[in-house]
DNA sequence: TACTAAATTCTACAGCTGTAGTAATTCAAT
DNA sequence: ATTGAATTACTACAGCTGTAGAATTTAGTA
């Protein structure tokens, strides 16, 4: 199976601001997540850790060091929700699906949204 | 909104053995994860762990510290699922849910299984 | 070329986690 | 009452995280 990637809340931010970014310097970052009101410096830590652990590529251009994302936003979506998975919910996903319908606080029309998506799911099975 | 439990994966699974025994001493939850191979003592360490966090309590009888969850693993789910789902999918719970759909794996029965839940799940909502 | 402003890297520290050894307590049996 | 076995509590330590100040590098400019 590829890499087990486990980030933090604060981490999984800065990742998800590079996402959306594309790409950028710590600077970048700090703009994009102010709210945070965290230190030039303490973006610039977490990134660097990030790289190191590989979520994380960058290169340096003029002084500034410019970050991305060496992994996709679905990569690590699908490690962070299976890890989940499989450590509350034994590994059964639809213990987790049965868990969201129950508690996810959906409306009615989302819950129909639901349902055609699983039935499109379906169907695509089905041809192939 | 109630209390946010953010457990390590070791963590939960003590929780887990305890949620399964009922109750418990160290001893016995680390007959019930024997698996991990891990020291009694680790065991002790974290279940006191546990407690400061409120997450279990306990009380003495005999020489023994006995254990049980302070928290229904009901609300532990909760918890730790509304916060991976506001961490990584932005709080829309749909989003994890349309993920869990496209790479969940799931048979075409499991599927037609979900959509049932769904659908009861929805017909609930308009009687009550 | 020397200075300055920007950015990075280094260093730091406290809190949490994983892990467990050692010391202290205590129940039970002699 | 003393000892032994079981169990807990105390202590420890390394690695990760959140956070950021201090030192250093560097590009641009006067």
């Amino acid at each position: 199976m590829s890499k087990q990637f486990k980030l933090s809340n604060q981490q999984l931010q800065m990742v998800q601001a590079l996402s959306r970014l594309g790409e950028g310097g710590a600077k970048d970052v700090q703009r994009e997540l102010v709210h945070l009101d965290l230190a030039y410096t303490t973006i610039a830590t977490v990134l660097s850790r990030l790289e190191k652990k590989g979520v994380l590529s960058s290169t340096v251009k003029g002084r500034e060091r410019i970050y991305s994302c060496a992994v996709e936003e679905q990569a690590l979506q699908r490690s962070m929700v299976s890890s989940l998975v499989s450590s509350l919910f034994d590994g059964d996903s639809k213990a987790l699906m049965a868990h969201l319908v129950e508690e996810g606080e959906f409306q009615p029309e989302e819950l129909d949204e639901l349902r055609l998506l699983i039935k499109r799911k379906a169907t695509q099975h089905k041809d192939g």
